[in-house]
DNA sequence: TTTTAATCGATATGGTATAATCGATATAGA
DNA sequence: TCTATATCGATTATACCATATCGATTAAAA
């Protein structure tokens, strides 16, 4: 396979199958056939086959996938075999909710430290150092992190990415509410929740619309 | 206008040209063109162009949209114009990080109460009462909730959810990093960290990858 | 008043993702 | 050993979304 260009959409179905994969009871039979995954999370399993042939050729008629190998090969296909070292920026409730997850060793993430404009304490509750912003294109020089993830309010956002710009960043990880301009070989990845409430948002009105007309 | 099949890609969209739209400073002139919007958010004009049209007609050829117009019509397109009450279970640090966030006023949506299954406290910083999640079902049937945000750990997820459609929920927000098998009319949006995560990751390894090739 | 230029909206095209179909294969059971 | 069946993988078809193109429209300049 290697290298072949893999689309976003597959890419972002892949976590789904790993955690369902992952969360079987030992007690599961030890193969699993991309039919039984697709019924266990109500997809098609056509595409939940062909999205397992991008990153696995582990498959056989009649038995399925061997559980642990697939699980190996979407892990290392995602890259979550080996860490990535990433800083946090924005000290705020959303930014310690952040530092606390204990999930990212799991994918692979290693929050090396947190900035923030204005440090209140010097380390997080889990141990993580907090220093001021100043040091952070420094810091991520020195250190050669790759990743940055924002946590700061919109405002400061785009002045907090450019100084992770500086730093030698490669990725950003947005969660600030705005669009964040940089140059094209630097991937943002925007986690922003206002997307999720139009959706959701939407669907109820088309919801409440649809009860009052079969009210009527 | 109401449009009766609105993608899912348009609708993501929306509320990035929202954002911005907001923030444009009061000096800014009245009128903004889709050009216009296209170059700030770094698109396709035609498509930004589309998706306006998809929400208001307001558009004028040499002068573009009356920003104000445009900003009413996309979020009452979005529903951000009436409130929609909810609820939110699981008192943690990402579940108070969201209790926190002043800016879902903005956006219509109005967090009632926090639940949890072994509350510490009565009442968030913010003054919303915790209850314990038994009497969850109970609260959402009498105040007519209609939207659930899920911020427990994965294995109490389905349970949640279950309880929450119990009560007459109709979406679910799901930051739990889970599948949660619900009946076909209700809506789940997923906030997986997971999928986010997973396109970074790729993206960095394609990064280092290419890097290390450059310098043979 | 006429011309020019910017912008919109509609239509056409191309590409990508999803869904459907079909043959190939290997295991289980006869 | 032979057959039936579950499952995979490849191929094809369909639908959807993004991009390009073009004519229509309107304000501003000449």
């Amino acid at each position: 396979m290697e290298k072949k260009t893999i689309s976003q959409s597959v890419l972002k179905r892949l976590p789904g199958y790993l955690a369902y994969l992952k969360n079987m009871p030992e007690n599961a039979p030890t193969h699993i056939s991309a039919t039984a995954l697709a019924n266990a999370l109500g997809m098609g399993e056509v595409q939940v086959r062909k999205d397992l042939a991008m990153v696995s050729d582990g498959g056989r008629p009649k038995i399925g996938y061997l559980r642990e190998r697939l699980i190996d090969d979407i892990e290392q296909f995602l890259g979550y075999d080996n860490t990535t070292d990433a800083v946090l920026i924005g000290a705020g409730k959303l930014g310690q909710a952040l530092m606390a997850y204990k999930g990212f060793d799991e994918y692979g993430l290693n929050i090396l430290a947190a900035f923030d404009a204005a440090p209140t304490r010097e380390k997080t509750d889990e141990g993580k150092p907090i220093y001021h912003i100043d040091k952070l294109a420094h810091f991520c020089r020195t250190h050669k992190v790759l990743m940055g993830i924002i946590t700061v309010p919109a405002e400061a956002a785009q002045s907090v990415a450019d100084q992770l710009i500086a730093g030698g960043i490669k990725a950003i990880w947005n969660f600030a509410p705005t669009h964040l301009d940089v140059p094209g070989n630097i991937l943002v990845q925007n986690e922003n929740m206002a997307t999720s409430l139009a959706v959701l948002s939407v669907h109820l009105q088309a919801q409440i619309k649809e009860e009052k007309e079969t009210k009527k």
